[in-house]
DNA sequence: AAGCCAATCAACCGCATGCAG
DNA sequence: GCTGCATGCGGTTGATTGGCT
C-alpha cells in the first residue's frame, strides 16, 4: 500500500534524543496519552516525527522498561523462542516481560548468535542446569498472578502473536491445532481463556524444542 | 597519550499490515 | 473493492565506548 510520508521533513530533528526532548515526551503521555503518534510531537513541541517519538517512547521511555543485563533465564527463552519464531523479535519481547523488540534483537546480534555458533562449533550441550524448569518458573513468575478465584495473565503487549505460533507449531509438530480458539479469545485480555491458551502455547513451545518439561 | 578496531546500542529506514472512508 | 493513512516490525546504520597496541 501507500507508504505513510517519511519523516525527514524538513525541520524535523534527526538523531540522538536530548533529555529534554526525552522529558518534554514522557510528560506529554503521561497527561495525554499516546493515542495519535503522527500528531504527538506537534502537540507537545517536539521537532521530531512520531515514528520517531513512538520508538523512542517504547524503546526507552516506558516507564516498564526493564534495563540492564539480560539473566541466564532471559537468554534461554530468547534461544528457545528464537528457535521456533525466528526473527519475530516483538513476539519474542512479548513473553518477557519488560524487554522490547529492539532490545532483544540488539542482545540476539552481540550476544547470543555468537554465543550459539560457539556452541554448535563446539558441540557443547548447555551450561544451564535443567533450563527447562527455570524457564517455567521465570514465565510463571512474570506473566501470571493467582489470587483465590481467578489466574490472570498480565502481558499487556501480547496481540496476535499466539496465532501465529500456534500456526508455527502445530505445523511443526502434530499436536492438535487450537488456533481457531485461540483467535476468539485471544484479543490481549487477561481472562481464564487466556491463560488456558498461553498454557498451550508454552506447552507447544516446549514440546516443539524437544525439552521434557 | 594517541590511534585503531571491535563491540554495543540507540535510532533510522522502508516495507507490511490493518483500518477507515 | 480501492485508496490513503497510521502504526508496527525487522533490517540496517552510525555514533559511542572500551580495550588493545
Amino acid at each position: 500500500m501507500v507508504r505513510a510520508p517519511c519523516c525527514e521533513k524538513m525541520g524535523l530533528k534527526k538523531g540522538s534524543w536530548t533529555p529534554e526532548e526525552d522529558q518534554i515526551l514522557i510528560s506529554f503521555i503521561q497527561k495525554y496519552g499516546h493515542e495519535n503518534w503522527r500528531a504527538l510531537p506537534k502537540q507537545a513541541g517536539l521537532l521530531r516525527c512520531g515514528k520517531s517519538c513512538r520508538l523512542r517512547w517504547i524503546n526507552y521511555l516506558r516507564p516498564d522498561i526493564k534495563r540492564g543485563n539480560f539473566s541466564e533465564e532471559e537468554e534461554e527463552t530468547i534461544i528457545k523462542l528464537h528457535q521456533l519464531l525466528g526473527n519475530r523479535w516483538s513476539a519474542i519481547a512479548s513473553r518477557l516481560l519488560g524487554r522490547t523488540d529492539n532490545e532483544i534483537k540488539n542482545f540476539w546480534h552481540t550476544h547470543l548468535k555468537k554465543k550459539l555458533e560457539l556452541k554448535q562449533h563446539n558441540d557443547l550441550p548447555s551450561t544451564s542446569t535443567n533450563v527447562s524448569q527455570k524457564i517455567e518458573h521465570h514465565i510463571s513468575s512474570n506473566y501470571y498472578h493467582q489470587d483465590s478465584q481467578n489466574i490472570v495473565a498480565y502481558h499487556p503487549t501480547c496481540r496476535h502473536d499466539e496465532e501465529d505460533v500456534q500456526e508455527n507449531t502445530s505445523s511443526s509438530n502434530d499436536t492438535p491445532s487450537i488456533k481457531e480458539e485461540n483467535m476468539q479469545s485471544t484479543n490481549g485480555h487477561g481472562d481464564m481463556t487466556s491463560f488456558n491458551n498461553d498454557m498451550v502455547f508454552w506447552y507447544n513451545v516446549f514440546m516443539s524444542s524437544g525439552n521434557n518439561v
